[in-house]
DNA sequence: GTCATATTTTTACGCGCGTCAAAATCATGA
DNA sequence: TCATGATTTTGACGCGCGTAAAAATATGAC
């Protein structure tokens, strides 16, 4: 008899004696470390590691055993020590500025469920806007050891030295809008602004007078960037650009606020009153909704009968319930997140080690009832 | 002189030739290991593992030399290796039904807060309002040994199991609802559905007709209670409660889609359409306002001039924004994400090993348009 | 049953840091 | 200047698991 064998007999009563004893309570024996799991279901502690890292590893009967003896107890092997030694922590950090925007909610859930598919777990931090506590949240995923890193950044005044120093860590991969400071070794995914922006003013132009255009504030590279693709558009089409000037300051990422604030502005001069008004994005938009209803632009019928259109950019996902239903582009919030997984892991597998990507996607039109 | 003050003399040569060799690049030079840091800085390793985890409890001189000295060079410790064997991994495990949801995101992001005064990292989770993936999150918490977890828990089918096993690893809080099954060992923090939903009932009474009740999808506790809080405050006003029968499905988290569904429906029917609504949460109230637009219900003046009132629960951050703006209870987020922190960490102290708390706070009526 | 090959078991070391005890050094006040 | 208590340094062990190498064993085709 093995020794292995004679210590699984020696478990094997032990296990009889403590159901008897407690046969009241239905919890199943708790085992805290690999050695003493080792023990208790008669294989080799090595074996044991080559099992859990790919049950495929191991001989399918040694698996098949390993897999039955583990269902009857509560084993959860130690997250921390398992990743000290391995090459990968399959750790995967996300930052974005906040998690009370729908859109990097959706985008968390989306990365999320593609890391899953992959292995990898997810570190999610917010950088509440706050460049400080952006450069500190990337220092956190250098400590814990990521295999790699999704950040949607800020971008003023964002901490550069903090992503340098990272990207020499770990591959980084940048969504939604570029860093201020382009960074040599991260790669980029995000919506195409200018294909984006372009059919959506192209629409609206298509289907009413041209848009003027109400920015989001600048926060990030996409406020310039999609500004910038108004106007190349409107050029495009032979129309005067117009943006509005925002009265109030922008510095914070309450956009509806901010739309609102602006638009309540215009609106109670009786500016823009009929006007077609794109939005840099939704939650803007959703401001400017709010203020047009206050001063009752919507009045014939709710649905933009009137001159007023509205138009947004990312397709919220409450944009298709506010009244009138928001028009607007959605991105492909799926196709970025897988995406930036792809770039990650191919950097992992040691594929591209020094040119950058930057993989833009196309969003497409959501013609509601606002515009 | 000393070894350490004769490392540090070498160091000091080495760090200058590097720089000689490579002044074109900023980069500090970095450091992997608190031992290659200790021979850095010329202070022992044992020394330098008390400052990280407690700069004051080294000498002042010391302290300051370890704190200039490391500004100048590129070191984080290794967040894996550190909390391997220390008695508390200082992290906390956050699950949510779902990130798309800004009330869990206003939740999540005042636990961070509250977490990080404390000095507490926070890994968050989302149960995709599944109870498997709820399970396997919960696992995974365990698995990283962290400190403690707070869960607002899907009601419906919940892995009882899962949270047992795991409260015997760490303090569990429950938030926002409590779990179908009672947990002994598991504190408990929320809004008392009977003071909020109370406080709202009799509001809509006093001024205006008597509201019949929306309830949500029936996802976790919070379902029957509001339901239940709202016909104990109607019998305690001599009013005949009603609850609308939901003529769809509501299996899912679309509370939204739920709410305009339903209403949609009754509104085609003509019916409801000039009650007083009141709905289990505001995403509900938000498909609600939706489907009465649709309707034309808001038609004179948009504002709640008609006989059609409708008002929600929770004060989602968006509900200001809809037109007409929600009547709501605000939830009091920050509250909630501090108290159960303040439990966690009590439990961490070892304060409190038996007896399980819950702690009830207040809502507060936020009258606005819509009723 | 035999032999070559595939797996598993033993044994032992390493990871980076926490922690402890003994020795060395420092700071402070008389 | 010396004694004394406070800190730091040295040296060593442990954490739970990854991993490598050699020995032992199992498997499967013949």
């Amino acid at each position: 008899m093995k020794l292995t064998e004679l210590r699984q007999w020696v478990y094997f009563l032990e296990v009889n004696l403590h159901d008897a004893r407690r046969s009241w309570t239905m919890a199943k024996p708790k085992i805290k470390t690999m050695k003493e799991l080792s023990e208790t279901i008669g294989v080799s502690r090595p074996t044991l590691s080559k099992y859990f890292q790919d049950p495929s590893a191991v001989r399918p009967s040694t698996s098949k055993k390993i897999q039955e003896r583990l269902s009857e107890v509560d084993y959860v092997y130690n997250f921390l020590t398992t990743r000290q030694n391995r090459k990968s922590t399959e750790l995967i950090g996300v930052i974005v500025p906040s998690y009370k925007d729908l859109f990097f909610a959706s985008l968390i859930e989306s990365i999320e469920q593609s890391a899953k598919d992959l292995g990898y777990t997810i570190i999610t931090q917010s950088s509440n806007g706050d460049s400080g506590v952006e450069a500190h949240a990337v220092r956190k995923l250098r400590s814990m050891s990521v295999d790699g890193a999704i950040v949607a950044p800020i971008g003023v005044a964002a901490d550069h030295d903090a992503f340098a120093a990272a990207s020499e860590d770990f591959p980084l991969v940048f969504v939604d809008s570029r860093p201020a400071k382009s960074m040599p070794l991260a790669d980029f995914v995000g919506t195409d602004n200018m294909q984006s922006i372009g059919a959506m003013v192209e629409y609206l132009c298509r289907i009413g007078d041209p848009p003027v255009f109400l920015g989001m504030p600048n926060l990030n590279a996409n406020a310039e960037e999609r500004e910038h693709a108004y106007r190349a558009k409107m050029l495009e089409l032979n129309h005067e650009a117009k943006a509005i000037d925002p009265a109030v300051a922008g510095g914070s990422w309450e956009f509806e606020a901010f739309g609102y604030a602006v638009m309540d502005d215009c609106f109670g001069r009786r500016e823009f009153t009929n006007s077609t008004i794109l939005c840099a994005n939704d939650r803007v938009a959703i401001g400017v909704i709010r203020a047009a209803n206050k001063h009752g632009l919507f009045s014939r019928g709710g649905i933009a009968g009137g001159d007023l259109r509205i138009a947004g950019h990312d397709d919220h996902p409450l944009s298709q319930y506010m009244f009138p239903a928001l028009t607007t582009v959605a991105q492909d919030v799926e196709g970025i997140a897988d995406a930036a997984i792809q770039l990650l892991a191919q950097r992992a597998r040691g594929e591209r080690s020094t040119e950058a990507v930057e993989v833009f996607l196309n969003a497409v039109m959501k013609p509601r009832e606002s515009a």
